[in-house]
RNA sequence: GGGCGAUUGGCUCAGUGGUAGAGCGCCUCGUUCACACCGAGGAGGUCACUGGUUCGAACCCAGUAUCGCCCACCA
């Protein structure tokens, strides 16, 4: 991005002002929205050069039913740094895509439609589904009418293409600067190959590659789910004390579940655990099942944990994996896929007592089996008193609401660093290079990356979404050959292995035993949007455009999803590119209800965001959100939405009032050279500042504070500035040179002020510049304070202040005496600290005329070191 | 268990070494000559706590407490 020519205000530009009668933020958005569209407003250039290009790597929300307050938040922070980026003179490259290819989207069509899929069955043209709309609650799984997959897909897209229509009509009520001509979507062919080319050029390096492991699985989505959407939840359990038999008697281990008794594969404690010791080596058998299962030593087992010696199953946890791994133990698995006890008598239970108890728990849920195995160790007398119930953390999808289980399966893996040590190492050192906002926020990127067990896990069994461009070869026996698959060609990508077919085959050999089958699962949404860059900026069509604006310059997002979003997306331009994805990484907070929790779906339902742009206006919505720093979480609160209202409408009428003082047919003059009175060069002085500073902020991503010193100094601009000058401004007969130096100083400082409010006020602030300018404030440059300092000249700031102070001390008099300001005062004596003396006698006259004051006004340095105060004499008190 | 934030008037928050700030709310008053979706004035805080550094601490250091979040934690 380069530093851009800025604007000056030409002296020659004046234009004849339209200001109208009655000035109101009605209607402001579908006005101005129709304008910028007709008008092109914020189209991206693709002919600019690139060190003009200012990239935004825009979050593509999930579509899966509406957007909420949270998004208008956060989404209102990126544009404001868009319209900034615009204004200083990049050529901003600001595309919005939809997230509509993942199991959110599954499920809401799941409940929208009334229908499930079942990839079984063959396609149904001109289906219809039994059902339409959620009426505020999901068809039930059981009423849910089974569908083929490409039905499935279908009704995906239909559902989806109406919710974005919707997400569209929202994000330009809100005034996104968004160039809605680059807009994409995930489940798009454009999407797909390129994720699908990302994975095969990965998988030609090597960098992706499947493993048949046990891995975390959900049984509600019969799915394998990845690290990184784990989410630990309390539940609860409770410790059985169990006995297993030995040669000298029991040995007594605690577990939160005994259903896995049958999977049991070893008994393991510290190596170091006294208890223990004599134990290390021998056999022992499981009570009910009759298994021998050895006893052994790892460090990995806690001594102060349940009884110090753990019962290690095929798997009930991850620590069971490690132990299994490492201590090749066998794999007795008995938990399946659906989360239900194996319907088959495993093979290692040979007595007939054991089968006996399994074929209690056969088919059974684990929490089932788990009530069976205690009622069967209650019987046996190998339950050693009642089981104590306690509270467990146990690991869940994010999106399921059961415990995950561990479960054997064939899966697509992607290297992160997980298993190795340099490239973990590299994917820090890339966490270097990005400026994240605010920077403690980094800490998260470097706990993950640091914490990470295993590589990334991109497949998933699911029917919507990206699938794997490959297939398998089939054996004569047709099986599957996995050891080598027949990968697409990045040519003919995107392709469904599912319909299409590999090259050297025909159709006819599908699931045929020397034939062929493609990979039935499809990658994890993660896979897709950790390629927002290469979708957005055109990788795969587009190579003159994507050297232009990857690597990009922002990476807006929630805090929540450094470890998915923001580091998966690190890891694909790293495998790819070897560098960055983006310079900076803007993380924006939630939105918090006023008891200070998270908004809860429900809660945010009740206050739609369109509901609260219509109530409040979006210049309003929109202050209230860039009024949060970066990081922060910020409640939900209406009352700084009014503020932000407020402020709006009094850009509007103080622009009316600042552009008023001339003819209608006169035109308004920016002439510096006009500006002569001290008082207003004072102000235009301290105007310098703020752009300084509002620049210097928003550079930074501090949008906050640039709003802040923005906003004080428009109030100081109004309640004082506007006062003391409106006399003067409108006797151009008496004072002309004066007038003209009121009047060009307010159109100065207006045009300043307009652009400064843009970003975060772009409605109030373009229907302002209509009156009096041309073309779209939104493409005016950003104000710089050197043409303000040379209006200015050595006039300080501090005049506007005590013109200001006395002033106020003159409204003060009239506010104690409960007169109207209007009153007159016939005289007054100014006492004012020793500083201000010299300051507050240069704008005199002003102040006179503001406070009303028809007699003398003197001013006297006063003893004590206070503030200015006043001794007047009111019209009615001598009347 | 490790880490990161936060703690300032009733509320929401600014304020990184020099006599405590804003807006909202509250109180008093005023106003239709830009603005009632208004204006002016006012009251209100020992800056979570304890030590320390310093001429001087809301701010720097050490510790404590409470709250929130991130990571780890399934025997």
């Amino acid at each position: 991005m380069s530093p851009l020519t800025p604007p000056s205000p030409d002296p020659s530009i004046t234009t004849t002002r339209r200001v109208p009668d009655k000035v109101s933020l009605d209607g402001l958005e579908d006005r101005w929205g129709t304008a910028w569209s007709e008008q092109g407003t914020y189209t991206f250039d693709a002919q600019a050069p690139a060190e003009q290009v200012y990239a935004i790597d825009t979050p593509p929300p999930t579509v899966s039913g509406s957007l909420h307050l949270g998004h208008v938040f956060s989404y209102t922070h990126t544009d404001v740094v868009a319209r900034f980026r615009r204004m200083r003179g990049a050529e901003v490259f600001y595309p919005m895509g939809w997230d509509d290819n993942g199991l959110p989207t599954e499920r809401r069509v799941q409940n929208y439609y009334g229908v499930r899929c079942d990839p079984s069955l063959t396609y149904t043209p001109g289906f219809v589904p039994p059902h339409e709309g959620t009426d505020g609650k999901a068809v039930k799984p059981g009423d849910q009418v089974p569908i083929s997959r490409p039905n499935f897909i279908e009704l995906c897209l239909r559902l989806s293409g109406e919710d974005e229509a919707q997400f569209e009509a929202l994000w330009r009520h809100l005034g996104l600067s968004v160039d809605w001509s680059r807009t994409y979507r995930t489940i798009s062919d454009e999407a797909r190959a390129v994720a699908q080319q990302a994975f095969v050029r990965n998988l030609a390096r090597g960098e992706a590659y499947q493993a048949l492991a046990p891995g975390l699985w959900d049984v509600t989505f019969q799915t394998a789910v990845a690290q990184a959407e784990l989410e630990a939840r309390d539940y609860p359990g409770a410790y059985h004390r169990v006995a297993f038999h030995g040669a000298d008697g029991p040995v007594f281990i605690e577990t939160t579940r005994p259903e896995l008794l049958p999977a049991c594969v070893a008994l393991i404690a510290h190596p170091d655990d006294e208890r223990y010791q004599h134990l290390f080596g021998t056999t022992v058998t499981s009570p009910l099942f009759d298994v021998a299962v050895p006893v052994l030593a790892h460090p990995a087992a806690e001594p102060d944990k349940g009884a110090g010696i753990a019962m290690c199953c095929t798997f009930g946890d991850l620590t069971d994996v490690q132990w299994w791994r490492e201590l090749q133990l066998p794999n007795r698995t008995v938990v399946g896929r659906d989360g239900r006890l194996e319907r088959s008598t495993p093979d290692w239970l040979t007595t007939p007592g054991a089968q006996a108890v399994y074929a209690e728990l056969a088919g059974k849920t684990t929490f089932s089996a788990r009530e069976a195995v205690v009622a069967a160790l209650r019987t046996s007398g190998d339950l050693d008193g009642e089981p104590t119930p306690t509270t467990r953390k146990a690991n869940f999808y994010e999106k399921g609401d059961k415990p995950l289980e561990i479960v054997s399966s064939r899966q697509w893996y992607i290297r992160n660093g997980g298993r190795d040590g340099a490239l973990r190492d590299a994917l820090l050192a890339r966490g270097e290079q990005i400026a994240f906002h605010p920077d403690y926020m980094k800490v998260r990127y470097d706990n993950w990356v640091g914490g990470l067990n295993g590589d990334w896990l991109i497949s998933r069994q699911r029917f919507f979404g990206v699938p794997f461009p490959v297939w398998y070869p089939l054996d004569e026996n047709g099986e599957p050959r996995y050891d080598a698959p027949l990968v697409a060609d990045e040519s003919i990508l995107p392709v469904d292995p599912s319909s299409d077919v590999p090259v050297g085959y025909t159709a006819e050999q599908r699931g045929v035993p020397g034939g062929f089958i493609g990979d039935p699962d499809v990658m994890d949404t993660w896979a897709t949007s950790s390629l927002t860059p290469q979708i957005a900026g055109g990788w795969r069509t587009d190579p003159e455009l994507f050297a232009k604006v990857f690597p990009m310059d922002l990476r807006p997002q929630g805090h929540d999803i450094i470890r998915t979003w923001l580091f998966s997306t690190v890891v694909r331009s790293h495998l790819e590119f070897g560098q960055v994805p983006w310079s900076d990484a803007a993380l924006s907070g939630w939105i918090l209800d006023p008891d200070r929790k998270k908004m809860s779906k429900s809660k945010g339902n009740v206050v739609t965001p369109m509901g609260l742009l219509t109530e409040h206006g979006s210049d309003a919505v929109r202050y209230w959100a860039a009024s949060a720093r970066l990081g922060t979480d910020a409640a939900f609160e209406v009352g700084q939405m009014k503020i932000g209202r407020r402020l709006a409408i009094k850009v509007l009428n103080a622009s009316k009032f600042a552009l008023s003082f001339a003819a209608d047919d006169e035109p308004v003059s920016l002439d510096p050279a006009a500006v002569v009175v001290p008082l207003d060069r004072a102000m235009l002085a301290g105007l310098a500042d703020v752009v300084d500073k509002a620049t210097e902020a928003l550079e930074a991503y501090d949008h906050t504070r640039a709003l802040e010193v923005t906003e004080t100094f428009f109030w100081t601009f109004c309640d004082d500035y506007l006062e003391l000058v409106k006399d003067r401004a409108y006797a151009a007969d008496a004072d002309p040179a004066g007038a003209a130096s009121a009047r060009a100083a307010l159109a100065i400082a207006l045009d300043v002020l307009l652009r400064l409010f843009a970003p975060v006020l772009p409605f109030a602030t373009e229907e302002v510049w209509s009156w009096w300018r041309t073309g779209s404030v939104h493409r005016a440059g950003w104000p710089t304070s050197a043409p303000l300092r040379a209006a200015a000249g050595d006039a300080p700031f501090a005049v506007v202040g005590a013109a200001g102070s006395a002033l106020a001390a003159l409204r003060k008099v009239k506010s104690e005496a409960k007169v109207s300001m209007r009153t007159v005062i016939l005289s007054a004596t100014l006492q004012v600290p020793e500083a201000l003396e010299q300051t507050v006698g240069l704008a005199l006259a002003d102040v006179r005329a503001a406070g009303r004051l028809q007699g003398d006004l003197a001013v006297q340095v006063a003893e004590v070191d206070v503030p200015v105060a006043v001794d007047a004499v009111l019209e009615q008190a001598s009347a």
